[in-house]
DNA sequence: CGTCTTTGACCGGCGC
DNA sequence: GCGCCGGTCAAAGACG
């Protein structure tokens, strides 16, 4: 029902519109992004500048730039071994849409909600709720643009997607399969 | 009844 | 030390 613009810095069409469902309707709330580990949108980190994150959203605030990269775990203290206090690094990207929950096969659980300064909108926080995979994201609504919505990925996905129906690649497969050729 | 959201409390880092 | 700020916890509630 909702479509989806989403902007890959990456991609030399700029833009790419496609159909995803959105749970908007569904009944229970809980929502699903994508971030695919290898092969999703999140490995197009790889390619991105990588910028404080003061820096991220100053960029995503002026230009519908859409991907970041923030290595905040640089400044990580001296600790060795300890992986609870360093800051995995974090993917940003931002997509053109009238809602704010993208589904993408994964299963998130929202853990808060914060409102942000100089926003109007609420930053909402969420965890994948696999077991043992501690992937966490933001979502956030520009003041600037509200057509615009920011998410913010932390960490890899450690498993497969959980609802192989509504990846995107499945249905990419799926308009193969189903187109006559 | 289990799963997920809501929402205020709480916590740690940082600047003053 | 104190207050602000961003992030997280957890109890209670909503909803299938």
């Amino acid at each position: 029902m909702e479509n989806y613009q989403m902007f890959f810095p990456c991609s030399s069409t700029g833009q790419s519109t496609y159909p995803f469902s959105t749970n908007t309707g569904s009944s229970n709330a809980y929502h699903n992004l994508h971030g695919e580990s290898s092969k999703g949108f999140i490995g197009l980190g790889t390619e991105n500048h990588h910028v404080p994150r003061d820096e991220v959203n100053k960029q995503l605030s002026q230009r519908t730039e859409s991907f970041a990269r923030d290595e905040s775990d640089e400044v990580k203290p001296s600790k060795k071994k300890g992986e609870k206090k360093i800051r995995k690094p974090r993917y940003a990207f931002q997509t053109r849409s009238q809602v704010d929950i993208l589904d993408d096969g994964y299963r998130w659980r929202k853990y808060g909600q914060k409102a942000v300064k100089n926003n109007k909108f609420p930053r909402s926080y969420y965890r994948c709720t696999y077991q043992g995979c501690n992937v966490k994201k933001q979502v956030q609504r520009l003041t600037k643009d509200e057509a615009i919505v920011v998410t913010t990925y932390e960490g890899m996905h450690t498993h497969q997607i959980e609802k192989p129906t509504d990846n995107f690649e499945h249905i990419l497969s799926q308009m193969q399969i189903y187109t006559p050729f």
